[in-house]
RNA sequence: GGUGGCGUGUCCGAGCGGCCGAAGGAGCACGACUCGAAAUCGUGUGAGGGUAAAAACCUCCGUGGGUUCAAAUCCCACCGCCACCGCCA
């Protein structure tokens, strides 16, 4: 949920936002003359519910004479009242509507244009050369580490099994971000996965990509596709102490995607799947902190590809692709032997106060400097960043750290992590 | 899932149809006293809105409806918390 003020003082800000975005402008004016809208009705509204205190007022003091004249006269302004909020209820429903519509406001640094006008701003490592590449499910299954077979039969397609050393990995990246996390001063979470819609579509996930997201009917409860969204509802409602910021937390857990309108892409392997687990950084920052928070989390992001010993660049997300909640995302994408191609395993995304006002997040400080101790409330940003998404992790590793027998070498930092193990083969036997 | 109790400001807690945004206390901020601190005393202290600011005004007492000229107070539904029972990893 943009600011108001922002689109009432600066519409062309706005309008240039969804330009860069490919976006529709002409949401803008609608915003706009809703919000006007709602402002005239809200004060028509407020002037009939003082006059009609007042006259309420007054039949208590009437005498017996003048009663029925001046309960009459309530009466009449009850009326008018109940209308005039029936009018001010709809205005407001209207405008949140309007307002819902809009995404946050590119930053003018990110790359106008859509998904292929993306700027690379770094490259890490050199490709390894790997002559006649097996992909990571031909390895994840030489190592009995990825049953995606079982994983359709028992839960259908995008469902796998990790089993034996695929399983793991899992928990040892898993341990491994957490421990990373809690050393950079994250509070480590166990979040849930289901969440209430109030916080499904304070986290703007309900926008444009809504038919992303499973929906319980019957619950009515969404499955998360990330934790960022149970990260970000844990605070809603809150006004935070704005000594204690940065508040941090890196949540753990499973994440759902219907993956709809993916038909065809990435079949294969546990890539693009239904459900997978992450390891999210989630930071709750002063608006003024954001972007230099947002450099940090990609910072430890890339720490991490680092300790697992990729070859990755960095991409500046354009506009188009940014998603309807951030202003800026960075994409890590690492470099797959088999597919010979960058993919996505990690992004950071700035979303600003886009999250925290619709969330209804604040904090609260005491004044700075010479005032006289008085508190103030302002505004939150909110920022988040993958540290693992395991699935897709696992995939990367057995691809790009694949040997030619089929063994895969396990980076150093990962090694205490299983046991010490510097390689990973075939179990033996059957 | 069943029965009973309860949901008020940062916290505790009163109010149970009419200047109640809400007594009292704690906390916090500022000031006085003090070399300084504690204690004590004084003052202040929720959020949001129409507005950029002051005065005045409007909204908010779990949420949503309803009754009434008037609702924190009465009625209904829902949600949550607590206790006991049932069930369960």
């Amino acid at each position: 949920m943009i600011d108001l003020k922002i689109v009432r003082e600066n519409p062309d800000l706005v309008r240039a936002s969804q330009r860069a975005r490919g976006a529709d402008e002409s949401l803008v004016d609608a915003l706009i003359s809703a919000d006007e809208a709602r402002r005239t009705a809200v004060s028509t509204a407020d002037r009939l519910r003082g006059d009609q205190k007042e006259a309420s007022r007054a039949v208590r003091s009437a005498s017996d004479e003048e009663r029925p004249a001046v309960l009459q006269r309530a009466r009449t302004l009850a009326a008018a009242v109940k209308e005039a909020e029936a009018d001010q209820t709809a205005a407001e429903e209207a405008l949140r509507a309007a307002q819902l519509a809009v995404p946050n406001i590119a930053s003018p640094e990110a790359p106008p244009g859509g998904e292929d006008d993306f700027v690379t701003i770094a490259t890490i490592g050199t490709p390894p050369e790997v002559a006649n590449p097996r992909d990571h499910l031909e390895i994840g299954t030489l190592l009995k580490a990825i049953d995606t077979e079982r994983g359709a039969k028992v839960s259908g397609a995008r469902f796998y099994f990790l089993t034996g050393v695929g399983a793991q990995l899992e928990l040892a990246l898993v341990n491994m971000a957490m421990a990373k996390a809690d050393q950079l001063g994250f509070t480590p979470v166990i979040a849930p996965a289901l969440v209430k819609p109030e916080i499904m579509e304070g986290t703007g996930f309900l926008g444009a990509h809504a038919a992303e997201v499973y929906r319980l009917a019957d619950d009515e409860l969404y499955l998360v596709g990330t934790s960022e969204v149970a990260l970000a509802g844990y605070h809603s409602n809150e006004i935070l102490n704005a000594a204690d910021l940065p508040l941090r937390y890196a949540g753990f857990s499973a994440c759902y995607r219907r993956e709809a309108g993916s038909y065809g892409k990435d079949t294969k392997g546990i890539i693009r799947v239904h459900w997978f687990d992450k390891v999210e950084m989630f930071s709750y920052v002063r608006v003024e902190d954001a972007a230099a928070e947002h450099q940090r989390l990609l910072t430890w992001e890339r720490e991490f590809l680092d300790d697992l010993e990729l070859t990755y660049r960095v991409i500046d997300v354009a506009a188009g692709d940014l998603g309807s909640s951030a202003i800026r995302k960075f994409d890590l994408e690492a470099w797959f032997p088999s597919q010979g191609a960058y993919r996505e395993l990690t992004s950071t995304s700035n979303c600003t106060t886009f999250q925290s006002r619709r969330l209804n997040i604040r904090a609260r400080s005491t004044g700075d400097g010479a005032t006289d101790g008085r508190q103030h409330i302002e505004p939150v940003a909110t920022l988040n960043g993958t540290l693992c998404a395991v699935a897709r992790t696992i995939a990367c590793l057995l691809d790009h750290h694949q040997q030619p027998d089929g063994s895969v070498y396990v980076p150093k930092a990962l090694r205490p992590w299983l046991g010490g193990r510097e390689v990973l083969t075939a179990p033996a036997g059957k």
